[in-house]
DNA sequence: AACATGACCTGCCAGC
DNA sequence: TGCTGGCAGGTCATGT
């Protein structure tokens, strides 16, 4: 379920039972997800301090007390959920573990944080906080979209040249962190930029004014799942991903949505994936 | 170097 | 009812 909203909507809702608690048991259900667990990774989190939580693009970090930060990716499919009761005000029983619930962890706070992935595209990993940064994963990224780097020059620098079309640019995670197939779509689409379009080919005019969109299409959707993040406690781990309306992504064949635009959304595949798109109003 | 494609997985849905 | 094919929010490794 994740980009780089859903991301900090999920990070949103694991600090209030992870900061300052201590893991006091993991479980480790399988040996790996995208790519094998580090070493003993049951023991290096159990006892550990979660000293604090950050999201660098889709990745979340969770800073130990041990030095360690463990790294989290959630692919494509890959949910956390919490259940029980951080606060100790109420009883709870934890539900029943389910399929693809591959790391689970006790916190002593009573919160358990499960991390379902069906798919198993997402990721965990150890590193040593104090160098974190050059991770082999994190070292590549682009500047975060609402982070000071993301900017008209860079965006104007990154695209110059660029034969690939705009959608794959911005899909492109060293060009700019975070943004997957539909917030680029949406990004586009309230741009009134076609997908098709060469990236280095879109005068640096029209890129500029990419940036503060990219920032609001980004702001808009963590808006939208701040607002439905209440029950995230009670851990259905659907934070309305799907309940926002999206003007371009997933509207084949519907209307237009721009004012006085009587075009209707197209979908075509770009490097093997979906985009969607108005033919009339997005040039 | 830049770019496109295949690969990794499971689940779900439409169509037959 | 069951099968099949296509599709899904990501991104790394590979080949041209």
């Amino acid at each position: 379920m994740p980009e780089l909203p859903e991301v900090e909507t999920v990070k949103r809702g694991l600090a209030p039972a992870m900061e300052g608690a201590v893991i006091t048991k993991a479980a480790v259900n399988r040996p790996d997800l995208r790519w094998p667990f580090p070493e003993r990774m049951a023991e290096r989190l159990t006892g550990a301090r979660v000293n604090g939580l950050r999201r660098r693009s889709k990745y979340i970090l969770a800073d130990l007390d041990t030095d360690e930060t463990l790294l989290i990716h959630l692919g494509m499919s890959g949910r956390m959920t919490v259940s029980g009761d951080p606060l100790g005000q109420f009883a709870h029983e934890h539900p029943q573990a389910e399929k693809h619930d591959h790391v689970v962890l006790d916190m002593d706070n009573g919160a358990r944080i499960t991390f379902n992935d069906p798919r198993r595209f997402g990721a965990m990993d150890l590193l040593e906080t104090a160098t974190a940064e050059s991770h082999k994963l994190l070292s590549v990224l682009g500047p975060e979209p609402l982070g000071n780097d993301f900017h008209e020059d860079h965006l104007v620098a990154a695209f110059k040249g660029r034969n690939t079309p705009v959608k794959s640019a911005l899909l492109d995670q060293g060009i700019i962190a975070g943004l997957g197939n539909i917030y680029v779509c949406e990004a586009l689409f309230r741009a009134g930029i076609s997908p098709r379009r060469k990236a280095g080919q879109i005068s640096a005019q029209r890129v500029a004014g990419l940036v503060p969109i990219i920032r609001e299409v980004l702001q808009d959707a963590i808006n939208a799942g701040g607002s439905s993040l209440k029950d995230f406690r009670q851990a259905s781990g659907e934070l309305g991903y799907f309940q926002h309306s999206f003007d371009a992504y997933g509207r084949e064949g519907e209307p237009c949505r721009r004012e006085g635009c009587a075009g209707s959304i197209a979908r075509i595949t770009q490097s093997g994936r979906s985009t969607f798109y108005c033919v009339k109003c997005q040039r």
